[in-house]
DNA sequence: CCAAAAGTGTTCGTCCTACACCCATGT
DNA sequence: ACATGGGTGTAGGACGAACACTTTTGG
């Protein structure tokens, strides 16, 4: 707090949040983004957020808007980090605190994203944003992908229960590339944090793959005590 | 952007930054702090920064911020995160980004320091601080132990010359743990990132130990083309 | 019976860890 | 000559990377 201002003085700014919203659906890595309703720039291309009111924090302010569009509450999010650039929006200062969600594109209440004019782009096939919009995909992207390697983020992204080929698709459409199936498969299973099910999921293939849930209880414990997740 | 509302109907917002400085000096872990100077809470010690004015960003902000109290420069300034909650600050609805800077506690200027009230606590031994504070000093203490693993953060630290065993201090006051003097200077050398200088210090020991400089210019190539730095 | 995906072990090299002694110098 | 911190090498174990074939079953 700086010296010998009071705060009656100061200048308040408009406060944002953006959500990047992370979905994975059929192998292939998605965004939610949606037509802006608000000039300047209505009808382009654009992030879901909201302003940040006077009675919720930034966290809340992402929260409701994610329930407007999808329907879902207890989505996985985190804050990616502040937008202050003085210009970066045309129509006012603004302040835009960027988070990303990570969702079950299989939970989602379509119909909710669809009256809300939402579509989910693959993030190899994203349209020209407004703002900085494209600008914060790309650094949710490297985060993405810098925290999936240490922290069990990817099982926010598939069903409850899930396949280690599944899973094993979703960290290739992570970082893609292709991973080694026996080393992929050894190292996750080592860490003794897959429960495995009795039952086979038979969609991609006629053997069928066992399905697993991933045991987040045992993983709290676990780093408390110090143990690291890194794949 | 939310549906349906514009800018103009919306609340603005006080937004500050804090900075939570760190130094080093003589092996232990310091933080600048000094005495706030408005109500509520005048006189208790508090981090130091601003609101961000209408016409910055918030990284501009906190530079003018770092500027005014240390004389510095080109600080090592990155993002913590935004605390937003809606009562953090009594005085005002208030956000503010927290940001931690990492300077050579040999280069700053004293005066300037001293003329604002502001002082040095070893990073165990903190004093009570204003609002959210404590939480933000402690949030950025993880981070900086968590990235100075990965990043080579210390050397922001410390002197742009210096030598080996007050690198391992360094890294021993972060970790809060003893490293081994022989795996500590071999991994380090075998980055090949150092520069050994003719010169030595002689400062803390009779035999004097080498002068290094680290290879910023090098470190950025290898950095591109995926190098990963890990202590 | 064939196509398509699931599942399984071993070897090799690299990197991390643990550990103890000699060196240089100022007093 | 001695006290103090600086500097050096090696051996064992753990872990990551590379690599190919068998199993199951629906069509």
């Amino acid at each position: 707090m700086e010296v010998n201002r009071t705060y009656t003085e100061q200048h308040k700014i408009l406060v944002a949040t953006d959500c990047i919203v992370f979905g994975f659906d059929e192998g292939v890595l998605k965004l939610l983004v949606f037509k802006r309703r608000i000039n300047p720039f209505m009808g382009e291309w654009s992030l879901i957020g909201s302003f940040v009111d006077e009675e919720e924090s930034v966290t809340e302010a992402a929260r409701r808007v994610l329930l407007q569009f999808t329907g879902l509450e207890n989505i996985f999010l985190k804050e990616l980090k502040a937008y202050s650039d003085v210009d970066r929006d045309p129509g006012a200062r603004c302040i835009s605190i960027g988070q990303y969600a990570l969702i079950r594109i299989n939970e989602y209440d379509k119909e909710q994203v669809e009256r809300h004019g939402a579509k989910w782009f693959a993030v190899d096939e994203l349209p020209e944003m407004v703002l900085d919009h494209n600008k914060m995909i790309s650094d949710a992207l490297d985060r993405l992908k810098e925290k999936a390697r240490r922290k069990p983020l990817g099982f926010e992204l598939l069903p409850e229960k899930f396949t280690i080929p599944q899973l094993q698709n979703l960290y290739e459409a992570i970082y893609q590339r292709k991973l080694d199936d026996r080393n992929f498969r050894k190292k996750l299973l080592s860490f003794g944090l897959l429960i495995k099910l009795d039952e086979k999921d038979k969609t991609s293939s006629k053997k069928g793959a066992f399905l697993y849930r991933f045991d987040h209880d045992k993983y709290k414990n676990l780093e408390e005590s110090g143990f690291n997740f890194v794949l």
